[in-house]
RNA sequence: GGGCUUGUAGCUCAGUUGGCUAGAGCGCACCCCUGAUAAGGGUGAGGUCGGCAGUUCGAGCCUGCCCAGGCCCA
């Protein structure tokens, strides 16, 4: 074993270390190999430049190897594995609930029976004296001997022996007696180490002074000792809602408006409603505790900010899930029965009475987050004043001639006939008919050119060759013809034969809707040879078609002649293989009714990105009227969304005679035996696939083109000449237009290229909840809405809510219309309105929900005279990341058609929760319901989960795991720790009244009368520089810079500095001395600051503090932090007071000063701080004017002295007597007049000579 | 498939115009204190900056490709 360090080398009682002596080396020990070439400990370190104390971890010059630096990363990781977890460990101090379960684990469940005094990995609150070690940790890697090897006091320290083998069975772990105690395993070792370390025998001989603890606790009752109402264990979950209450009681939202009642600094932000459906999420929480702070942190800065919740009630999911109900209580039926506008009532009703309730569910939860808002006067969608608010803007975007009627394809129940949403359908099998089709080419020399073929120098080829190129088709090479005896040509040779585009559909009846074929300019495409004809498909899928077997007859024989890109087909014309330019989209018939595009590009290869080579042939048949992707690749086109079916599912008269009137279930035959018979047929068989049924009458369903109400994206604005496109993008632009700031920056990009591609805006739905758009079709079949019109509905609604609108008729509805005063109402109309309204037919849609939540700008935020009253109406928008296409693009091109500028000046987006891992949180995974927000708030406390958003880099994805809930409480604690050991130490401190002055006839000390070298006037400043801090970053919305910073106040400035140095002076000092109470005046003034600048964050503690603070009353519900705003000193953040700057070097010398504490530890033998002198070099002279105390303080030590030069050295002040009181070596101690050992101030504060 | 975006220590994250010997907190290791005590303090160890290839005197940062995620589209 290694020898213990020897007694005999401590001969000098007041030992300089800047030199060791040799005899100091100790050669017999394992750790005199780690020591001796540790450099001498009077350190002068040159690299620190830190102008504040920091804990930092300097980087090691001497990095070790990599394959030394594996081993303790891997046992690290195993260190954490024990049975017993942080959280468990951290979870006890957020709330009352869980604590037990952590003493219970502790005390049972760990260590396993056997292994009594294994140390636990629990939480550091167990750390005293009995840490687990790597191998303990472990049990299965026990072993006899070296569990309980010896003290390292006993064993010179134990050094020499490797990491966790030896330790910590110290007679400190009594700390845990429960766990020992009759658990002594056989091969543990009785202690006998000495008790008191003073007793070490390398220590030098017991100096003088008494060093037991009996000496220690004898003036312990002479001592202003911490006393605190505020207690360490925050038990937010009992605690929170009491604070809801009180905050509900003194009607805290209303307090604060009031307050603000005539303040011209307004920071309107604005909520973005949430559905009302379901229970909120940890996305929600996120969401919600980010506005608070907003919220919160506008209020403390001295803004009036209101902030009104809402709530989006309309919609889709909640009429799917009303309708769902009623069918399986059977009561759909009935509803059915009723006429179309009493079911919709009937349905409304419901759907109402469902958004109420989530929206009370909500609001609870919403509360729950400690969050502030108007809950008593919400908006919700569903109100008649924001119906009437949502119709205006309507009205003013029907002004501006952007309100218009068109035909897009949507999901059509041809039994209910009726538009379905994507939630209406359900995906069942279904059996069709699938159909390879040959289109001809109009131009077969510019299908030939377009892949380079070139003619065939070979004269000799037959006859029939050198005819005219005409098609061949695919029936009549099946047969005898003298085609199908053709020779195929050489690749790279032109054949005299037309050649067909062949495409694949498994929609046959679409077939008279087509108006083009999509190609993908990307891929490769071939001129197939196939038995005498010549077809067009993808390169890819020539080897596939091939393969069909056709009939009885396969392919015989094909060659590929060429291939090309698909761009070089773009353009190129064909013939419809039966719809001539009398049918179909060009028909008259057609044209009559929809507007057609001169240059519309009929029959036409056009591109299309959608394009794949995984079924088909490359070739996309296209039909705009029949697909969403179709009617996409028609609008980029200027293709007319040609729709030849009626809504009962049969053909209108636009289609060739034989289709006319006929189903298009049964077309699907009658097209492909047609097709057949004119030889454009190269296959066609039966298959099943998975297609969409309508989920009520379970039969298909079909794309088909309905008329829809439409906002114009491109359309110029009558006010303005500009499109909202335009004036979108224009906005939109770095430092355009209305210069929106975009939080994060990268925002603008994604936003402005979803304006540039976006279509027009669909913003009408056939469904029963929502808003009706107030059109009205006339007898003639035109319909009539305009932007006056639509106001007088309006108008009427807000006195009876959109139910009106079902219930009264025309006539009723447009009472307060008046035609003469309406310069776009039709001549025609305003003449006879009154004669036939009756026959009037009011329009069955509805308004997109997004139009409504678009709206809300005005429907809430102008209606309730809230907004700007000039200019952009809001400050604020803030939500998840997917706004830019939803809520903030729906806001911002209403307001830009209504108010010509956007609503918002800020966009502030947060990304989404993902697990751990970065994946999706999954709602199947197996602790989902730990997830859910009242399981976290009822687990962590709200005010944890809190700091955790704001601890948060919210522009990204954000992990969340229950582990990382834990790791923010355990700073929480420190938070809470730190507020209370301050308040703990001005139980006997009274601040006085502001109002009277001076001290107020309190106890504080002036500010400005404390000494700029002074640690009050340090941490004063830093204090100050925090505030700066934390108010810019609140107002840029860096709560995580704001939450961090405050963190290292509390752990760094103050914890591990200034209420270290200064508790020595709290506890001894004369309760009543200058020093102490100029102390205690800071204490109380960082408390109030701090309590501040933590409150839009840690909304109830920084409330608890604050009153304990205050000393209020538990039932006095009339004082609450939330009322105050951040401390400010003449319109500056913080108290105003400055430090001398020769505090930078002081800091930076503290670094090196503790560093050469440490290695007096190991070099010296003494391991307690105040058994230390420290002197610091003061090459500057700069350190005169410190306070010798504040410098020993400062470091933790018995004394500091200056010298001119040098680096840090460190003094053993053993042999020195110690103050029996303040434990101190300060060089005045000595016996006194009642027979203790004490120094002078101690002996002043007890009152002995 | 496209637009935007992310990947840095065991974990969560900083990292400015390319100048870095890559930082912080937590955790971990070791130590102190026992008068903040289910607290408090100190010192350390720990990195192939997702991968590959370029540009450059110099790359975590710029470029290209690839891998793995997220949001929104298709």
């Amino acid at each position: 074993m290694s020898t213990p360090i020897s007694a005999a080398a401590n001969s000098s009682p007041t030992r300089t270390a800047t030199c060791p002596p040799a005899a100091w080396s100790r050669p017999t020990s394992a750790r005199a190999s780690t020591t001796s070439s540790t450099p001498s400990i009077a350190t002068t370190s040159t690299t620190s430049t830190a102008c504040r104390p920091r804990r930092s971890r300097r980087a090691s010059s001497s990095t070790p190897s990599r394959s030394t630096r594996n081993w303790p990363a891997r046992t690290t990781r195993w260190s954490t594995r024990g049975p017993t977890t942080r959280d468990a460990a951290c979870r006890c101090w957020t709330c009352s609930t869980t604590s037990a379960r952590s003493i219970s684990r502790r005390t049972t469940s760990w260590p396993p029976a056997g292994f009594a005094s294994a140390a636990r990995p629990f939480s550091r609150s167990f750390d005293n004296g009995l840490r687990a070690t790597n191998n303990i940790d472990r049990p299965g890697s026990l072993r006899a001997g070296c569990r309980f090897g010896k003290s390292h006091r006993a064993s010179g320290k134990g050094k020499s022996e490797p990491a966790g083998h030896e330790k910590r069975r110290t007679n400190r772990a009594s700390y845990d007696g429960s766990h020992a105690k009759g658990r002594q395993p056989v091969m543990s070792q009785p202690e006998t180490q000495p008790n008191n370390k003073h007793d070490n025998p390398s220590a030098p001989p017991k100096p003088q002074g008494g060093d037991s603890a009996s000496d220690k606790s004898r003036y312990r009752a002479t001592l202003n000792l911490p006393q605190t109402t505020f207690p360490m264990k925050a038990n937010l979950v009992q605690n929170e809602p009491a604070s809801i209450k009180r905050w509900q009681a003194m009607k805290l939202y209303d307090a604060l408006r009031d307050k603000h009642t005539s303040n011209p600094r307004k920071f309107v932000f604005h909520d973005g409603p949430p559905y009302a459906n379901g229970n909120l999420h940890l996305g929600h929480l996120l969401n919600r505790c980010l506005k608070d702070f907003v919220v919160r942190s506008r209020s403390m800065m001295g803004f009036d900010c209101a902030f009104v919740p809402g709530w989006d009630c309309h919609g889709l999911p909640i009429e799917h899930k009303v309708v769902a109900d009623l069918q399986e209580k059977g009561k759909l039926a009935k509803l059915l029965t009723l006429s179309d506008d009493q079911r919709k009532v009937a349905i409304r009703r419901e759907c109402q009475a469902h958004a109420e309730k989530y929206v009370k569910l909500q609001r609870a939860q919403m509360e729950r987050f400690l969050t502030i808002a108007d809950y008593d006067h919400p908006y919700l969608t569903l109100q008649p004043s924001f119906e009437g608010g949502t119709l205006d803007v309507l009205a003013a975007l029907c002004a501006e001639g952007l309100v218009f009627r068109g035909l897009k394809p949507v999901h059509w129940s041809i039994a209910n006939e009726t538009a379905l949403a994507d939630a209406e359908l359900e995906y069942m099998d279904r059996e069709d008919l699938s159909v390879y089709v040959d289109f001809e080419a109009d131009d077969a020399a510019k299908v030939y050119d377009a892949f380079g073929l070139v003619e065939a120098e070979d004269e000799g080829e037959d006859e029939e060759s050198h005819e005219a190129t005409e098609s061949r088709s695919h029936e009549e090479r099946d047969g005898d013809s003298a085609a199908s005896k053709s020779r195929a040509p050489k690749p790279g040779t032109r054949p005299l034969i037309r050649p067909s585009f062949m495409i694949w559909t498994t929609t046959p009846w679409t077939l008279p809707a087509n108006l083009a074929i999509a190609v993908n300019p990307r891929f490769e495409y071939a001129c197939v040879w196939v038995d005498g004809a010549v077809s067009i498909m993808a390169l890819d899928a020539v080897q596939r078609v091939m393969k069909m077997p056709k009939g009885d007859a396969a392919v015989g024989e094909f060659v590929v002649l060429a291939t090309c890109a698909g761009d070089k087909l773009v353009g190129l014309r064909y013939r419809h293989p039966f719809v001539t330019s009398q049918d179909g989209a060009q028909s008259a018939a057609f044209r009559a009714r929809q507007t057609v595009r001169d240059d519309a590009p009929f029959h036409t290869i056009v591109p299309a990105e959608y394009v794949t080579l995984e079924d088909g042939t490359g070739l996309v048949h296209t039909a705009p009227g029949h697909g969403t992707e179709d009617y996409q690749t028609g609008l980029a086109t200027h293709l007319p969304p040609y729709c030849p079916v009626r809504e009962n599912g049969t053909y209108d008269d636009t289609v060739p005679a034989w289709l006319r009137g006929l189903s298009i279930w049964k077309a699907n035959d009658d097209v492909a035996q047609h097709l057949r018979n004119s030889g454009h047929l190269f296959y066609s068989h039966t298959f099943t696939h998975s297609y969409p049924h309508d989920w009520r009458s379970k039969t298909p369903v079909i794309f088909r083109c309905t008329h829809q109400w439409f906002v114009a994206v491109d359309k110029p604005l009558k006010r303005t000449g500009h499109s909202l496109r335009d004036m979108a993008l224009t906005q939109t632009q770095p430092r355009g237009g209305a210069d929106i700031k975009f939080v994060p920056e990268w925002g603008r990009n994604r936003m402005r290229g979803m304006l540039e591609s976006r279509p027009d805006w669909c913003i009408s739905r056939q469904r029963a909840w929502g808003m009706p758009i107030p059109a009205f079709t006339l007898p003639d079949a035109t319909v009539f809405m305009t932007a006056a019109s639509v106001r007088a509905v309006a108008k009427l609604v807000r006195e009876k809510g959109t139910d009106v609108w079902f219930t009264a008729g025309p006539e009723e509805l447009l009472k307060y219309y008046d035609p003469t005063t309406d310069p776009d109402c039709p001549h025609s109309v305003s003449s006879s309105l009154r004669l036939s309204i009756t026959s009037w037919k009011k329009s069955p849609d509805i308004l997109d929900v997004w139009f409504e939540s678009g709206s809300t700008w005005n429907a809430c935020m102008r209606e309730r005279g809230l907004a700007h009253k000039d200019g952009i109406p809001v400050d604020l928008y803030l939500e998840g990341s997917d706004q830019h296409r939803g809520w903030f693009q729906s806001s911002l091109l209403p307001s830009l058609g209504v108010l010509g500028v956007p609503p918002f000046r800020t966009l502030l987006t947060h990304g989404f929760i993902v697990d751990k891992d970065g994946k999706k949180l999954s709602k199947s995974r197996p602790d989902a319901a730990r997830y859910e927000v009242e399981s976290l708030c009822g687990e962590f406390g709200m005010d944890v989960m809190r700091w955790w958003v704001a601890s948060l880099p919210y522009e990204n994805d954000i992990k969340a795991d229950l582990s990382f809930f834990a790791e923010l409480g355990e700073s929480y604690r420190k938070i809470r720790n730190t507020l209370r050991f301050m308040l703990s130490n001005l139980s006997d401190f009274k601040a006085g009244d502001p109002a009277l002055g001076c001290n107020g006839g309190g106890l504080c000390v002036p500010l400005d009368s404390i000494a700029p070298a002074s640690l009050d006037a340090w941490v004063l400043s830093e204090f100050d520089k925090l505030a700066r801090e934390v108010e810019t970053g609140y107002a840029e919305y860096d709560f995580r810079g704001v939450q961090q910073k405050l963190y290292d106040f509390c752990n760094d400035t103050l914890s591990a500095v200034y209420l270290a140095a200064v508790k020595d002076r709290l506890y001894c000092d004369k309760p009543d001395s200058p020093r102490r109470r100029q102390t205690q005046t800071v204490l109380w003034d960082l408390t109030d600051g701090l309590c501040r600048l933590l409150a839009p964050v840690l909304c109830h503690t920084s409330d608890e503090a604050y009153r304990a603070l205050k000393r209020v009353d538990p039932k006095d519900t009339t004082v609450t932090i939330h009322t105050q705003e951040f401390m400010r000193t003449k319109g500056a953040p913080g108290f105003g007071v400055s430090c001398d700057p020769a505090w930078a070097t002081v800091l930076r010398l503290r670094g090196e000063a503790m560093v050469a504490i440490e290695q007096a530890k190991k070099n010296l033998g003494v391991e307690n701080p105040l058994d230390m002198g420290v002197t610091l070099p003061d090459a500057e002279g700069v350190l005169a004017k410190f306070d010798r105390h504040d410098l020993a303080d400062l470091l933790g030590v018995s004394r500091v002295s200056l010298a001119p030069a040098g680096g840090v050295s460190v003094q053993d002040l053993r042999a020195e007597p110690r103050c029996e009181r303040s434990w101190k070596r300060d060089g005045t101690v000595r016996p006194r007049s009642d027979g203790g050992m004490l120094s002078d101030r101690d002996a002043m504060a007890v009152g002995v000579a």
